[in-house]
DNA sequence: TGCAGAACCATAGAATTCCATATATTCTCC
DNA sequence: GGAGAATATATGGAATTCTATGGTTCTGCA
């Protein structure tokens, strides 16, 4: 076991059975159980082709910002869209999830899946997808010279 | 049995049968359970074609906002309008409740009804005009940007 | 008695749990 | 430091349970 770090980190390639299980990386896990989590809530992106996860305790932070706010205005229905497309799946005692039918067409996954850390979330994305956005990212970035911001933001907090 | 949120999440496709039964998904149920509730309020919508639901403990939480606001206000009478519209069904113990047919005819639903989750309460339509009220939806939060405000948001806890 | 609603089976298909194994990684003891 | 043991991870398949759904019977009421 690596040094446990409470954050999603890096990116995993897993195999999906016929069945749509797949392996959830275990330190994704590992952070999954740091928070308390019974499961992890999926959605589908709706800027990319791939799938927005987190741990399930995310969903109660969505329901208090919709209860926040005027429940007939645009913003509450835009976040009652996250819900109403949303799915909890289970880790099973393996380890693994059910990517729901849906859920692998909208990311376009055959039989392998990304798993991509991106901090407090991750994304789910099909390897070849996942690398066309990467290499996008990439070049952007370096124009743009994020580097520099991203590790002063990522100081403010342990 | 999945760990269960305590939260309406996702949709669900389900048939209604000649007798206009149709299952409650078994999630919403586990909600509903919790909550204590021994039936399912609905009342036809607003703003859409279709059906609001939730466990019937919400029902005193609109009695209690009449309470609290003017009673001859207009926003009294709309909650009022509320009260009258609503009905109580029960689930049976297969898990079904039967949709009046007043009910049916408001959400144009025929032969299956959608039921989506929206965190404390969740709505039932006919699966064609969830779709194109989910693309609208979908779009405008895409545009908006709901995501990210999500993502950082919740960034700011723990 | 006839009708509508409720309760009661029956079953196919889906989802969850359980078991088995291959591979990689870490630990231990020499 | 290294060989082998023990552990952990990923993955495939089988068995079991749950859900959705159609049909039938029962019951109260007009």
């Amino acid at each position: 076991m690596g040094a446990a770090v409470s954050v999603f980190l890096s990116t995993f390639e897993n195999k999906v059975d016929r069945k749509g299980r797949v392996s959830v990386p275990s330190s994704f896990r590992n952070v999954l159980s740091q928070q308390k989590s019974t499961g992890i809530i999926l959605y589908p992106s709706f800027k990319h082709p791939c799938l927005e996860g987190s741990g399930d305790e995310r969903i109660q932070e969505i329901v208090s910002s919709i209860d926040a706010i005027d429940v007939f205005s645009d913003e509450a229905e835009n976040l009652q869209t996250i819900l109403a497309d949303a799915k909890q799946v289970s880790v099973d005692s393996d380890g693994r999830v059910i990517l729901p039918h849906e859920f692998v067409v909208h990311a376009g996954i055959s039989d392998v899946a990304s798993f991509v850390g991106l901090g407090k979330s991750f994304q789910i994305w099909s390897p070849k997808n996942f690398s066309i956005h990467r290499q996008k990212n990439r070049l952007r970035a370096r124009e743009q010279g994020a580097t520099l911001r991203i590790i002063s933001s990522s100081s403010e907090r342990t």
